[in-house]
DNA sequence: TCTTGCCTTGACGTCCGCGTCAAGGCTTAC
DNA sequence: GTAAGCCTTGACGCGGACGTCAAGGCAAGA
């Protein structure tokens, strides 16, 4: 298939692939026009890549797993260095989970502060609020 | 006090303080020869956006606490626009942590079924694990 | 034949919060 | 006088993953 096709199924762009390929993460064959050409392989490529970068890995933290599937393997996450990956992405998400949360709280607490000094102010004059 | 003193004591750059001007969230007076200068005010106003900038607000998103400043407020989250951002904030980092929340449960389970394929294969050989 | 719709490469634009460099002016210390 | 250390504006760079436009080639249908 050429490259409209196979960004049409990966549920991408063909400015992507191009991209894809620059980054050396996907290759193509071409015709004798010069069209690329790709084959299921690459769809299946393409979507371990796609995957990944739904998940928020960098494109470079796929290259792992692309080049176990180049490497014959059925899943790109059947090599080593692919689980490396994961366990880096594990960490960074509980580290980031973790102060997100605390960012959370402290916003948290900084809205019921404010809130409960806002209504009316510190000294409550009554008639607050719109004309309801 | 000048630009590099001010940005000195509220721990950033005068780049920045230069950037946020830009941006119209700090003023400054001029000296004859061009300089400007700044007061406590601005350093309280420059402190508020730090900490709000620490917390993932967007340049934007501390807008209304340095009007609020300005207008007079001791507290920048003493305006009804600023509770307006700190809500949509926290509704914004629920929503994150949630999504980050499932990405790591399923980057996790991943790594599990990856793991689990790995060690010696699908048939497992025994002597699975570290030396211990 | 001509239009339509694919495809090609190249290159600049986007977003955001600055970093960094350039070229120069002012002030103070020695 | 001159070097150091502050300040000024202007402008390009960065990172990441592309979007978008330009200018043109190729193939197929009416």
């Amino acid at each position: 298939m050429r490259i409209g096709e196979l960004a049409a199924r990966a549920g991408t762009t063909t400015r992507t692939l191009r991209y894809y390929e620059s980054r050396g993460l996907l290759s193509a064959r071409r015709t004798g026009n010069g069209y690329r050409t790709y084959d299921e392989d690459d769809l299946k490529l393409l979507r371990q890549i796609r995957t990944l970068q739904d998940f928020g890995f960098d494109l470079e933290e796929t290259r792992p797993f692309v080049e176990c599937l180049r490497a014959g393997h059925p899943e790109g996450d059947a090599c080593p260095a692919s689980l490396v990956v994961y366990r880096s992405k594990l960490a960074e998400l509980d580290a980031l989970i973790e102060e997100l949360t605390s960012v959370r709280a402290q916003v948290g607490a900084q809205l019921a502060r404010a809130e409960a000094a806002v209504p009316g102010g510190p000294e409550p004059k009554c008639e607050l609020g719109g004309h309801a």
